[in-house]
Order: structure tokens, then sequence, then C-alpha cells
DNA sequence: TTTGAAATCGGGAGACC
DNA sequence: GGTCTCCCGATTTCAAA
């Protein structure tokens, strides 16, 4: 889909806050309530916006804790991948997984309540998985910067 | 704050799809409309309810290549820390960066077009840094698991 | 209940063939 | 002239306050 830069800014608004009215959308953009109206439907049905989504505060939610895990599969059949892949998508603590290159196959991002259950969580789920080789946790100190915006 | 069985319901649903109406979600939730509005009042007043924020499709703005970078600092002094953290959380490509416990001092999340758009990040970006020590890069193969909701 | 935004329609200006 | 795209204003519908 081919953006103009109106468009652009509108993604940036959006990505800032989902729930302005199209009225102050309007004014930021010098557009009409119903061109904005309009370009907003079509970024939605053309997939570019895929999901509008409440971000929480995970202090607040006593899950204040998150680790990184770096996984390293036993063997890298085929069958192996597809089935880690299928069992470590389903564990709700795991909010990313990426396969990625390097030394580990995989980088998850792990959120839990504390230490605690950090070690519930490697015992009882990642280390039980079938074909896990080994894996190396890296616990965060601070956020520094945690933003779900892609610069346009 | 206290969150009853209801709001940790409504917050599940939010983080799902933040542009429900209150009528669909009151549906959802078996309470009535206005309960509804006030409980989503009550949250977001609390912080608990952070941001509304709309997902966009990194493929389609040609910004699918992620690299996750290792970054060591040269020394561990408050000023470095705090110099270097300023500068990072302003570079538009990173998305997040996190302090982490083991080997290497940050963890980010780097969203570029390709391979030759990180080469030109490295070199006149992140490695131009004050207090760079050393950097380690994995190269995102695929998206195993992507999601900003947190289970409740 | 009242206010205000979202959704929809008809139409007009400009680009292109 | 005909088609396409983009924008505006008015109106109706429906959710929020």
């Amino acid at each position: 889909m081919k953006l103009d830069s109106i468009d652009k800014g509108l993604l940036r608004y959006l990505q800032e806050d989902a729930k302005q009215t199209n009225k102050e959308l309007s004014a930021k953009l010098n557009l009409s309530v119903t061109a904005v109206y309009e370009r907003i439907k079509k970024l939605e049905r053309s997939g570019l916006i895929k999901q509008y989504v409440a971000i929480l505060d995970k202090k607040q939610l006593s899950l204040g804790f998150m680790v990184f895990c770096h996984v390293k599969l036993a063997q890298h059949t085929e069958a192996n991948i597809t089935d880690f892949e299928a069992e470590v998508s389903k564990l709700p603590e795991v909010l990313e997984c990426f396969h990625v290159s390097g030394e580990y196959d995989y980088l998850l991002k792990v959120v839990v309540e504390d230490m605690d259950a950090f070690r519930t969580f490697m015992i009882n789920k990642l280390t039980s998985l079938n074909h896990i080789g080994s894996t190396q946790s890296s616990f965060n100190i601070s956020e520094v910067k945690n933003s779900t915006a892609i610069s346009i």
C-alpha cells in the first residue's frame, strides 16, 4: 500500500494514542473528520494497522520481573523446531519469542512476578519442554526504553 | 489498586482489542454499560492502563528487519550510564532498551529496513555513541510470538 | 437524558486517460 | 467526456458522559 505524508503522520499519532477522536486528529492534520475517518479505515483494511491494544503497567500487576531467556535446541530437525515453537507460544509468561541467529536459537521475553515465580517457570515449564538443549537467562535490571511505536 | 475478577477480565479484553465499545464489553462481562465505563475510567486514572496504541505491520512499512544488540559499556561510571541511556533512548531505530544482568550490560531491540540500513545504524549511530565497549548482534530470523498482552 | 462522536451519503474539485 | 481519487458538509445512528 502506498502511503503519503498524511498517512504517515496519522500512523505516528495512532501509535502514540489510539483513542484520539477523529476530530482531534483532523485538527492536527488539517483535514476534515471524514477524510481522517476514511484514511484510518483504509489503513485498517489493508492490514497495516493490525490491532489496537491497551498497554498496562506491569509493576501495578506485580509482574515487574522480566527475564530474557536464550534457548538452544538439542537437535535442529524440522519436527523439533515446529514442536518447540508451538509449545512455547502457549506459555502465558512468554510475551515474545524470536528465532534468532547466533549461538542461541531463540530469544524469549518472559514476564513473571518475582525470582521465585521465575524459578518455577524454568523448572516446570521451559526446561520441561521437549528438545531443549541449553538456556541462558539475563535479568532485566531497568527499562531504559520500551516502546511499540516504530519510526515512520 | 485492588482488582477483582471482573477488572481482570476487562484488562484481558482491552489488551486484545482496545477499540471494543463498552456495549460489547458489557455483554462479555455480564455487566451494565455504565459499570464497564466506570471500571475502565478507574483503571485509567490509577495508571494501570498506561496507554492505548495502534500496532502496525512492520513488513508493510518495509521495516521487517529486526536485530537484537547486546551492548557492553567501556566503564560503568554513573555518568557513562546515564549518558548512554539518554542517547540510546533518542534513537528511533531502537524500540526497546533494557539494562540487563550477564555478560553484556544492555539488550536493544532495533528495527530497520534491511541489512544495509542496519550497517548504517551501527556505524553512524550505535557505535558512535560514547562509552560503548563492545556489541554483539543477533538477527531475527522469524517471529514465533510477539505480544504486548501480559497474562492476568 | 443529553451531548458528542462515529458512520454514512451525496456531491464537488482535480488528475489522468 | 468519462473515470478515479480525495476531500468536504450534512445527516443519521449510536455510544459516552
